[in-house]
DNA sequence: GACAGCATGTAATGAGTTACATGATTAA
DNA sequence: TTAATCATGTAACTCATTACATGCTGTC
């Protein structure tokens, strides 16, 4: 009869399996390691991990540093059944939140400026994935990384990192390149010609054809 | 001095501008639209799109089928105001709620058909997208889309759709090859060994030197 | 000895979901 | 003519964020 966990609580869990921590470094280690998989503001942490604990999932270890209270979360017997059970049960799905893209669909009741700094953004965006990455395989390669007896699942993140940044940023720059030598956001023969070209192209690409198609 | 939209409210106002619409209708268009990229709670809809209406941003036809009520709802001139304003603001960035991934992550603490199953739900939301996606590309090269004339930037929430739908898939199935291959999820030399070889190869394919990482 | 940034939280508010309810329409 | 499914919502609850507050620690 142990508790059901959301997807946001086994974030934290899995967090505290690895070993005991703080609010503060839990906080910290979901910045490095879910920011971009499964993103929650700090102060949800402090709340959460209090449930965690009422519910008898982690125990909380409280001290102070000079006056300030400070305290040091562990994960339970409970809390590793719950965790286990969570990865046992049915899987959620896959979304993004992607506020640039969200733009893009809206785009024609917007100016061509506002379109390109969409695509900037999201050019920012990858581009702090990719400098996270970077840093990461180096640590991976160099055998140094905190969670290196991992490396045979932690590659599997990596790569989806990796490649969705990679995605990311070259859709970006495929979108300014093509906007920046437009005038405006209106239709034109010649931006439509383009656009059905590209829509071919990436259908043959990824081998879709496009007559298979349900209805 | 117009309302301020989040982006949920502007994915609404943005659809509404498209033409009138009942929450119900609105409904099913965010699903074919923004489902990936924006998803929401149907019950949503009828909340927000009642407090756009009651701040001026669209306005509510009344009527009835039968003893039932039905509410069209239409953009106002404010609500067009306030779109073209959240599309001039500053973006929001890129996020994933990704929780197969979430799961990989900690994969440790569970089994082997756990991380399989999660794998294969990935590989399924994939396959849908890439329906979507078939059918999709389909009208458009036909030129039979309902926002036929909006092709020219279209391609660009297409093309990011199929690239991240082909991505995800190829993904779930290397995980679901490399650990079919696996008795359990613990580490051995070989594991170890491939997996490096593949941070290496992935580092090499996106063009990234490690050793230009920031520590 | 003061300022910047790290560490540690709480309160208030708002966003979002799940569960429920029920009328209309269509196909067997 | 009944079962399924489409259409149209409401209520209750939980999740999540923003804004605030303040103590510590190192550096100039």
């Amino acid at each position: 009869m142990s508790v059901t966990l959301s997807p946001t609580r086994a974030a934290l869990l899995g967090q505290l399996a690895w070993r005991p921590q703080t609010a503060y470094e839990l906080n910290r280690a979901l910045s490095d390691n879910v920011r971009f998989i499964w993103p929650r503001a700090h102060s949800h942490v402090y709340r959460e991990i209090k449930r965690l604990a009422a519910h008898g999932l982690a125990s909380a270890d409280r001290g102070a540093t000079g006056r300030r209270p400070r305290t040091v979360y562990s994960i339970t017997d409970e809390g590793h059944a719950a965790l286990r059970e969570w990865l046992a049960s049915d899987p959620g799905g896959v979304a993004l939140e992607h506020e640039p893209l969200l733009r893009v669909l809206f785009a024609s009741s917007g100016t061509r400026e506002d379109l390109l700094a969409a695509a900037a953004r999201a050019r920012a965006d990858a581009d702090e994935m990719l400098a996270i990455g970077r840093a990461l395989g180096a640590r991976y390669l160099e055998g140094t990384h905190q969670r290196q007896g991992e490396v045979h699942l932690r590659v599997f993140t990596f790569e989806y990192l990796i490649r969705w940044a990679a995605l990311t940023a070259e859709w970006a720059d495929a979108l300014a390149a093509e906007v920046g030598e437009w005038d405006d956001l209106h239709p034109t023969a010649a931006k439509r010609r383009r656009a059905l070209a590209r829509i071919e192209a990436l259908l043959a690409a990824e081998g879709i054809n496009p007559r298979d198609a349900a209805r």
